[in-house]
DNA sequence: CCCCTTGACATACGCCTCGTATGTGAGCGA
DNA sequence: TCGCTCACATACGAGGCGTATGTCAAGGGG
């Protein structure tokens, strides 16, 4: 039991690290974020982040493998609980809107994260979010029930489209009536890959 | 003649520090962008800086609205010179896809530009390109060749999926290839748009 | 013609932050 | 028990931003 102490420790300490991130990053951006805040506020010091971590950017590219994961599970979820592949789709569009609303997400995920790290579609983890949607496309490409596009080229629109729809609700002043709006205009984007023109029952 | 000599010089200086800080928030991106080399390289200092703009931030204001100007030009006249408004709004999205080749729209417009100004729906200059973009959705649906969709949701997600693709071609190995499919994937989703199922002619 | 004010810019300074090099004490093997 | 290792703290240097202060040309009044 006395085995790994050492290791406990210092998994519980970037754990720790990592989730004082967070807070910091989604608050305050990543820009102007202080190291020695951020780990003083978790009893530690920048020694202990130089040494979890390759960087500040280290420390980011934790973050938002973390939050990445999380994302993904829970547009699994949705997917699953939908009643056919192309509500599906839908819903996950939906939820990935509805998701970026979290300032979290927003500010991690959407803004800092591509702005610091580079381009999304680089990263490891290979952006589990776009690979869920990619995976529903083909699906329902093979039960012709939507056209046979790329299948790359329309995930990344479709999660485009979705994360416009989302800083745009989130930036508005009246967020309950203009998601409204923007999930529809959603559908209606996404009605564009149908084979047939009405959607499927 | 030698009326507003001051004024004129001023002027000169201030343009001369927009271009300098394009180039550099182009190639080394906004952060690491030092002021010092920014205003030395147009032999001025950070006092011509600071005296002509708010902060480093407001350079990179006066940057995004020069940036947003040009953008807003080259896609009137794109639009202008298509046969129909619907292959218009077709061509204007594939040319919004084409500038976020450009380096320089793309890491100051679409990566350091929202993520140190904030939300570009709330930039001042309205997001000219959004603004066009809406205007010919609008025109398109009093034709009604467009289903009666939510103006402004429709284009912005419209926007947002042509940006995605834009930042997927220019992380591409392969540019060209993935071009294309992504300007075909834009046609598709766009084709969720119409009212008929087929394009008019 | 001189002086004085104004404004555009340069210079100098303080503060903060990152990254690294060095120190230190607890844990684990021999 | 001795000593090595490693996780972390401390100390230091470099660089960048923003501001306060200095300076010199341009223009107006006497």
């Amino acid at each position: 039991m006395a085995k790994g102490k050492r290791a406990a420790a210092m998994a519980e300490n970037r754990a720790r690290l990592i989730r004082a991130a967070r807070a910091a990053f989604a608050t305050q951006g990543y820009a102007d974020a202080s190291m020695d805040e951020l780990t003083a506020a978790v009893g530690l010091t920048r020694g202990a982040l130089y040494h979890n971590f390759e960087d500040k950017k280290g420390l980011l590219w934790a973050v938002v493998e973390q939050i990445d994961g999380e994302m993904a599970e829970r547009l699994r979820i949705v997917r699953e609980q939908a009643p056919n592949p192309w509500l599906g789709l839908l819903a996950e569009g939906s939820a990935y809107i509805e998701m970026a609303l979290e300032p979290e997400i927003q500010r991690i995920m959407l803004l800092d994260g591509p702005a610091v790290l580079g381009d999304p579609s680089k990263w490891p983890g290979e952006n589990a979010c776009l690979d869920i949607t990619m995976r529903t496309i083909r699906a329902l490409i093979e039960q012709g029930i939507v056209k046979p596009v790329d299948v790359e080229a329309a995930g990344r629109l479709l999660n485009g489209a979705a994360l416009s729809a989302a800083l745009w609700v989130a930036a508005a002043d009246d967020p309950k009536n203009v998601l409204s709006k923007a999930v529809d205009a959603f559908r209606v984007l996404a009605s564009g890959l149908l084979r047939e023109a009405r959607e499927p029952a």
